[in-house]
RNA sequence: UGGGGUGUAGCCAAGCGGUAAGGCAACGGACUUUGACUCCGUCAUUCGUUGGUUCGAAUCCAGCCACCCCAGCCA
């Protein structure tokens, strides 16, 4: 169930729309928005929002809106909205005709401060940052009114068209909204409103060096918009009784209302902006869109899909409660839908060469191995089976512990799709000791899916035939982070000093069947047991492949070392 | 010492006065041409805590405790 789907369970967030339908608020409209600031990359944290500003829009047969808080020049770039907007299509949302950006408002939210002003309700304050900050007080002590809050409202309006015109320097006036300054709530002690910033606007250019602050912006263009409830983090809890008085103290056309629900944490990663950029910006990762990233952009690389983000997103619910999603949730999601969807093929990541004595050299055998057994409809396909071959090297223990059922000297082990084969010697290098090759033979009788084939082995291993597999690059990923919340307070570290440094190994020697030669980029795959990789979509070219290891399978090496006491 | 929030299992999360859903994780077992997957089973006598109201409380009331957010001309 989800809350796309129409039948899915409630959530508080719906559970108060209800109450408004039922009380026939809004003429049984519902309105949403999603309200991103283009000053960086979306994670999944926004993909959490997006799923719920969506969702509930989609629930009640309403709409959403997608609207850029674009009010601070100096941090916001095209770039991001683009990228902003490319990620929100590719997780399978659409806002339709409906793209907003609050830099479309600019006229008429000067409107509405000039009303406020008229209506005595803004004054122009020339208090320099740092005495703004005395006179607001503490959280304990009530703020002092400005010595300029008296002003008439003439010359408040003379002083703030003058603002506008560029008659004085930056940060040398602000407009703030006349509320309270004994307010025991900080945000309604006289906010500030206007600012005066000549920066390039990414939109509007060098038209303004006055811009909106996102308090006095944001309810007035969610009104503006007719945005029935507009839902946001509950760090803006505060800002409510702000946001409720702006649309008050205008003439709004709309009465929106927020609700707050708590934003996406997970485990073993960091989701704040300010760090996210850090970690680009510094080269701790590659970019943006680095498969370690929570970025909506690195997961898409990593090869995590939309549905199966989105499946996350329903699973970790809404609530107001601070909490710490484990990101085993979040690879379960990708798991469950790979596990039906991925073909199954064969790659070798740390490859041990064997040597089959009793088969014939020279010769080739193409054998059928399904491409994935529980989904017949995906087929079947043709392998090369040879008496040099290469599987894997955890697949091989010389000195093996009890409950380790793959190959060891003496035993027998299954190839998958092919033969049983047995080992019946190890090649040594003289000096180190190191394991050069193993020498095997083969029962002819066990060829897979023939009439004898029914013997039973315990292990089965993947393998690929030294003369016709293709070279590739397999990068492994672990997290970012290397504890579960890199986040927590530690007296004398920041969360730079817990990066995992094993949190990227490549292989070179990574070795695949001939088939996967001329995969399309992005495409996904099941490496039997090594997990779920993709084609890189940026760096496989005809002459590189790359492999992103998206998640690994559950892991059983740890069964297989406590089976045997190890 | 102010204001706003939140406390249900290792992690999320339903529950809204009638006797603790579900998912992830974990742990057993079955199955398996990959120990994965799948399937079956186990996993809160108790809901931060102490009292109160009630035939009956996670749900209502009071006190206490813990944690998060707020003193940008950021959003």
């Amino acid at each position: 169930m989800s809350i796309t789907e129409p039948n899915s369970p409630t959530n508080f967030i719906q559970n108060l729309i209800i109450e408004d339908l039922n009380a026939n608020k809004n003429e049984g409209r519902v309105h949403t928005r999603f309200p991103p600031e283009p000053n960086g990359y979306l994670h999944i944290g926004h993909a959490k929002a997006i799923c719920i500003d969506f969702g509930i829009a989609k629930k009640f047969q309403g709409l959403c809106n997608l609207r850029f808080d674009d009010t601070n020049p100096t941090k916001e770039e095209t770039e991001y909205v683009e990228s902003i907007m490319n990620d929100v299509r590719w997780l399978g949302f659409d806002w339709e005709d409906r793209l907003f950006f609050a830099s479309d408002y600019f006229d008429r939210l000067y409107a509405f401060a000039e009303e406020l002003i008229k209506n005595n309700k803004a004054y122009v304050c020339d208090l320099s940052m740092d005495e703004i900050r005395e006179y607001r007080g503490t959280l304990i002590q009530p703020g002092q009114e400005s010595p300029y809050r008296n002003r008439s409202v003439e010359e408040n309006l003379d002083l703030f068209r003058r603002m506008k015109a560029g008659e004085f320097p930056d940060g040398s006036r602000v407009l703030r909204a006349k509320i309270d300054m004994a307010s025991p709530n900080l945000n309604m002690r006289d906010p500030v409103i206007y600012r005066i910033r000549r920066a390039h606007h990414h939109r509007t250019g060098d038209k303004w060096c006055v811009y909106p602050m996102y308090d006095f912006q944001h309810p007035l263009s969610d009104a503006l918009e007719g945005i029935t409830h507009s839902l946001c983090s509950l760090e803006y809890e505060d800002h409510r009784p702000l946001y409720d008085w702006f649309v008050q103290n205008v003439s709004a056309p709309h009465q929106p209302r927020q609700i707050e629900f708590a934003r996406l944490n997970l485990t073993y990663t960091v989701m704040s902006k300010r760090k996210l950029i850090e970690l680009v910006r510094n080269g701790y990762v590659s970019g943006w869109d680095d498969p370690r990233m929570p970025t909506i952009s690195g997961l898409r690389r990593r090869g995590y899909t939309p549905e199966a983000i989105r499946d996350f997103c329903d699973r970790i619910g809404v609530a107001k409660r601070d909490s710490v999603v484990d990101i085993a949730l979040l690879e379960h999601c990708i798991r469950e839908e790979l596990n039906l969807s991925a073909p199954r093929v064969m790659a070798v990541l740390r490859p041990l060469k064997i040597i089959i004595d009793n088969y014939p050299e020279g010769r080739v055998e193409w054998l059928e191995a399904e491409n994935n057994p529980e989904n017949p409809e995906m087929g079947s396909r043709q392998l090369p089976f040879s008496r040099e071959i290469f599987i894997e090297q955890e697949d091989f223990m010389e000195d093996p512990p009890k409950k380790f059922f793959r190959l060891a000297p003496g035993r027998e082990i299954r190839l998958k799709s092919a033969y049983i084969i047995k080992c019946e010697r190890v090649v040594k290098d003289e000096n180190t000791g190191a394991i050069i090759e193993l020498h095997c033979s083969y029962d002819p009788e066990s060829r897979s899916g023939g009439a004898t084939s029914g013997r039973k082995i315990k292990g089965t291993s993947h393998w690929v035939s030294a003369s016709h597999a293709v070279q590739a690059e397999a990068r492994l990923y672990d997290y970012l982070f290397s504890t579960e919340n890199p986040d927590e307070e530690e007296a004398g570290t920041d969360y730079k000093a817990k990066l995992n440094p094993d949190s990227l190994e490549v292989l070179t020697s990574c070795l695949v069947e001939p088939g996967l030669a001329g995969a399309n980029p992005g495409s996904r795959y099941q490496f039997m047991r090594q997990g779920y990789f993709n084609v890189d979509p940026v760096d496989s070219t005809n002459t590189r492949l790359v492999f992103n290891r998206i998640v690994s399978l559950r892991d059983t090496w740890a069964k297989i070392q406590k089976g045997s006491g190890a």
